[in-house]
DNA sequence: TAAAAAAACTAACAATTGTTAGTTTGATTG
DNA sequence: CAATCAAACTAACAATTGTTAGTTTTTTTA
């Protein structure tokens, strides 16, 4: 029965998540967004139980998605630069295919009412995983012996902003960027001379 | 006459900045900061003319803080490196001195009405002149010849993103901050084996 | 200490908020 | 075609919003 292409629910989320990175999920009224899709708001309700509901549905679907897909690295790559590629990939891919969502991942999960604290939770897990992935780098002699704290915020950084560049730049496409990228998280920018 | 530590106006939009940065501009009401504040929210406006001269006053003087540093920069340094050293120093500095308000500069300044024109033509002034110095170090061989948007994106993101980490590692000076973060990010962090 | 100025207060406003209840329309199914 | 169900609608609500007017209290000045 169910083989449709989008449900209504799924279309408010989209919908929703384009107007909270323009505005911020607390400027964003229940009438912004029902004008947005030509309804009345009263019409929203038939498809989701609250404002807080599509905040939830964008923001911890990503999270999770990103906690698999770094799950994922951790198995099966090997060196620590290798996984940190792979990180800059993953970063790459989930936000290319929904940089609206990354924009309220990113600014908007202080609203979260229930699943604020599970939203935390994961993202300092992530970080973790992350900072252990560097601090192994160091010890084996991958990665240079500088304050792990500030790598792991330049890269962490670095890729939280990715929904911010990846729209206007959209003929580089998530292979090369995610190389190019790599490059220069990895190897910096300055010629050596040595 | 006039010397005091702190006027009351300034207390108002300091404290404004702190809430901003918890809770973003529209989710802070009037009530909010009064009570923050420990008066009522009719009498902001003994000193303040609206909420909207509060978010002004917080983002744009940041931002003509960060146009003139980089002028300054512009004027003095030599090298394209030395230049890129001191715009980061540049960014420790302000954002040392303003976390609060640096977190309305990056995620709140949509909500500005009359001076949001202003406020992004400084900011792509200010991107423009970044993108400048990284083109000039790659024509002159001291910046590797990669594509010059991600080099600027990648710095660009880490600095805009300090007054989100900051606050947690007030443990770093600002010097030796800009130290570890400009050789993290000029050179990268693996290590050569050339 | 009296006057002036600064900064707080109470009370209220018009507009906007998320949401609910109940109803009507349109499409799908038996 | 009749019945069912999804999805829209109108109308209204109670709470909250930024802000104003007018008044009282507190602090500074002369």
């Amino acid at each position: 029965m169910k083989l449709k292409t989008e449900t209504r629910k799924e279309e408010i989320i989209n919908t929703a998540a384009k107007l909270f990175k323009e505005r911020g999920y607390s400027a964003v009224t229940m009438r912004d967004l029902a004008s947005a899709m030509g309804i009345k708001a009263a019409s929203l309700y038939n498809h989701i139980k609250s404002k807080q509901e599509i905040l939830k549905e964008i923001i911890i679907s990503l999270a999770e998605e990103f906690t698999q897909g770094l799950e994922l690295i951790q198995q099966s790559s090997t060196s620590s630069v290798e996984k940190i590629e792979e990180v800059v990939k993953l970063h790459v891919s989930i936000t290319s295919q929904n940089t609206y969502g990354m924009a309220s991942l990113n600014n908007d999960w202080m609203h979260l009412e229930e699943k604020r604290d599970y939203y935390l939770k994961l993202r300092s897990n992530y970080e973790e995983e992350l900072r252990r992935i560097i601090a192994e780098g160091v010890k084996n002699g991958e990665i240079i012996d500088e304050n792990i704290e500030i790598m792991l915020f330049s890269i962490l950084s670095t890729l939280r902003s990715l929904y911010l560049w990846i729209p206007k730049k959209d003929y580089l496409n998530p292979e090369k960027l995610s190389q190019q990228l790599s490059r220069v998280l990895v190897k910096g920018i300055n010629k050596k001379i040595d």
